[in-house]
This record gives C-alpha cells, sequence and structure tokens, in this order.
DNA sequence: GGTAAAGTAGAACGATCGTTCTACCAGGGG
DNA sequence: CCCCTGGTAGAACGATCGTTCTACTTTACC
C-alpha cells in the first residue's frame, strides 16, 4: 500500500520527488509559521512522506532547514534573473527586482516578509540554515553591485541603498502594506539612483 | 532564604520588580534567539523568579510574549520622543529617528532587527502579541503623518515611505551591514522628504 | 496577633519535541 | 534469483515543553 502512487517511476525520479516534496512541506510550514513553531512531524505528514526520509537526506531538522533555505535562495535568484533579463536598459534592470517583487508568490500564501532575515533572528549563528541567509544577503549586495557597474554608475557602493530599500519593502509587506509597499520601494530606488548620478531615470 | 534580598522594599515595589524583570528577561531571550526557541523556564531562570510568579503576572507564555512586545513598544516610543524633541526644526524632527537607532540598545546586545517584524514572522495572526506588534507599526505609520504635517508636508502619506526606510535600516542591520545603514537610511529619508517637496534639506 | 496577599522552591503533569529503531515492501542489477 | 538500495509505517526513546500544584516564607493591614 505503502509508496503505492509512486510505482511506475524510476527509482531515482523517486528519490528526488521525496527531497522535492520534503523542501516544499518546510518552506510552507516554516516561512508561515517560523521555524522553531514547527515540529518534524507537521512537515513528514504534509510531505506524505516517512520521517527516516527526512534523516537519510538532510540528516535532521537543523540540515532541512538549511534546505529550505537554500531552496528558497536559488528559487528567489531564478526568478529575479528572469525579470532582469526582460530589460537591456542597464538602470531598469538594476531596479527590475520591484517587478520580480511583484510577480513573487502570487498571494496564496501569506505574506511575512524575507524569509532570511527571519532565519536570522530566529537561528543561533553558527546554525548552518544562518550561514545560507548570510550568503543570500552578500549575494544580493554583489548582484546589485554589478548591475550598478554595467549601468555606469560612478558609486557602485550604493548598491546597499538598494539592499536597504529591498529590505524594508518586504518588511512593509510583512506589517500589512503590502499593496503600497512595492511601488514606494520602486520610487526610492530612483531616487537613490538619480542622486548617485547613475543616470536620469523616467518616473 | 528566599525572597531575602528584597527584604526592606514594599510589597508592592516588590511586585514591580518582578514584573519588570520578568520582562526584562523575556526580551533579552525572546529577542536574542527567536520566541519559540525560549521556553519560559530559561526566562524565570534568568529573571531569577519562582515559575508560579510568571503565571500570576502574565498568565502563561503567550501573555508574557504581548508584555515583552507592549514594553519594547512602549521603550521605543520614548526614546524615539526624546530625539524628536532634541530638534525645532520640522524636517529635523521628522528625521529624528535615524539619530534614536544611533543610541539604541549600544551593542551589547546583537542587533537582530526589528523585534516587531520578527514577531508578525512568529507568531499566528491571533495571539495575543501580533495584535501588538501591528498596533506599533500603525502608531509609527501615524506618528509621521503627524510630524510631515507639522512640516508642512503637501503630502503626508509619505510617511509610508519613512517606515519603508525605517524598516530597511533594521533589516541591513540585522543582515549584518549595521555600520552603513544609519547613514544610507537618513539619506534615503532625506531624499524622500525632499521629492515630496516637504521642504528643501541640507544634505 | 491573625489573616490575606504575594513571593519562594521544587516536584509533577501530560503533551510534544527531535531522533532512532524495528519491521516490511518495491525495484533494479549482478 | 537474490540482494541491495531506498522507500514505507509506526512504535519507542529521552528530553524538553507549558502548565499546575503543594508547601513554605515574608510583608502589609486590620
Amino acid at each position: 500500500m505503502a509508496g503505492a502512487q509512486q510505482t511506475g517511476r524510476t527509482a531515482q525520479a523517486r528519490r528526488e520527488s521525496v527531497r522535492q516534496r520534503l523542501v516544499t512541506a518546510a518552506e510552507e510550514l516554516f516561512y508561515a509559521q517560523g521555524i522553531a513553531s514547527v515540529g518534524v512531524d507537521a512537515v513528514v505528514a504534509r510531505a506524505g512522506v516517512a520521517t527516516a526520509s527526512l534523516y537519510k537526506h538532510f540528516g535532521g531538522k537543523d540540515g532541512l532547514v538549511a534546505g529550505y533555505l537554500e531552496a528558497r535562495d536559488e528559487r528567489w535568484r531564478r526568478h529575479w534573473e528572469a525579470h532582469i533579463d526582460q530589460h537591456s536598459d542597464p538602470l531598469e534592470r538594476a531596479l527590475a527586482v520591484f517587478s520580480a517583487l511583484e510577480t513573487w508568490e502570487p498571494g496564496h500564501m501569506p505574506n511575512k516578509g524575507c524569509a532570511h532575515l527571519a532565519a536570522l533572528q530566529q537561528l543561533p549563528a553558527d546554525h548552518p540554515g544562518a550561514a545560507v541567509s548570510r550568503q543570500h544577503n552578500h549575494y544580493l549586495l554583489d548582484r546589485w553591485r554589478q548591475l550598478l557597474v554595467e549601468a555606469g554608475c560612478p558609486q557602485p557602493e550604493a548598491a546597499t541603498e538598494l539592499l536597504l530599500i529591498y529590505e524594508g519593502t518586504l518588511g512593509l509587506q510583512a506589517a500589512g502594506y503590502g499593496s503600497e509597499a512595492v511601488s514606494h520601494g520602486r520610487h526610492l530606488a530612483r531616487l537613490s539612483l538619480e542622486s548617485h548620478r547613475c543616470r536620469e531615470t523616467s518616473d
């Protein structure tokens, strides 16, 4: 009876499916309710897999948390990059993060802000997931620096302000002002780029 | 032997002391490690009070969490207001939040960002503490609207952008870029106020 | 002086936590 | 054909969780 629904796939495909279902279930629960508030039994039940599979794939809850944060990081990078690629103008490419935010997680999941900031708040500094989230922020900063260089911005270290605005936008969404957050964020980002004389932008 | 160190105070003073010590211990632990990660035993031990006292004063962990968030909200309001009062120029009063951030919690506690955003991420929507944090954000927005009206700003609803910048600044601190966060926040806030033609500011 | 209030220490409750274990089943390759 | 791999179900582990309880001490007030 067990695993009957999986019959027909190859063993490797089933294995990938188990890991993927665990990550998906972990993301839905950890993000919505907080990491420490969710027990492994709840994740396992939502994923529809056996408890032992969790420990086979991730070694424990800590590994699952790290896997959840890695998956979310990678998914956001892909999503963001796709929106960057929709523009050719270098300044619009630097601002593409806001259109990415508009099409991110279309509402079926309650917006609780930045999952990686939340992880850094909840996890001890030496938790494997904390390293993932720190690296996520480092990546964001670095990517914006690249985009500013490509835009010929004389002060690419102004990427810090874009990161500030980005996280402020997510914070505003988490606080319940999600409807206005993105437009305000985009407005502030344009002001910031203008003030650093990256180039004139239309708004 | 028990309570000997308290001898000499009045009963009311001791009672206030017990509550205050609980709130202080709760804040230090909940903020540093996350709410769900901290057990009531740890709070009670750090406060140096009996377990029963916690339930006498707060009814349970949920009440203690709400009390912690209320205390932090009130402390921040006082701190902020004191910095507002240091200026007479209306625009500087609207920007006083950044000097307030510079003197907030002088480093002995690791900066983990906005406690109220963290609470909204970790607590269920119907938790008594979640209501406190929602009201906290509502207060911030309202207070900035007042300050913008007093500054003669033609668009006081631009207070939303100040809230965005404020929370972005805290997010940057939580991500480990605390040294640059406040100056970037202040810079963005000046740009925002200028763009809404509140008045020319020097910077 | 006696009583009620508010504190203390510490044991105990059932529930849930993360983790491990036993047992069984399916598929693929030697 | 057999066995190894990777999945399943579910019980069990000790630890910790939030909460309640008993018993005792101190203080304030009548």
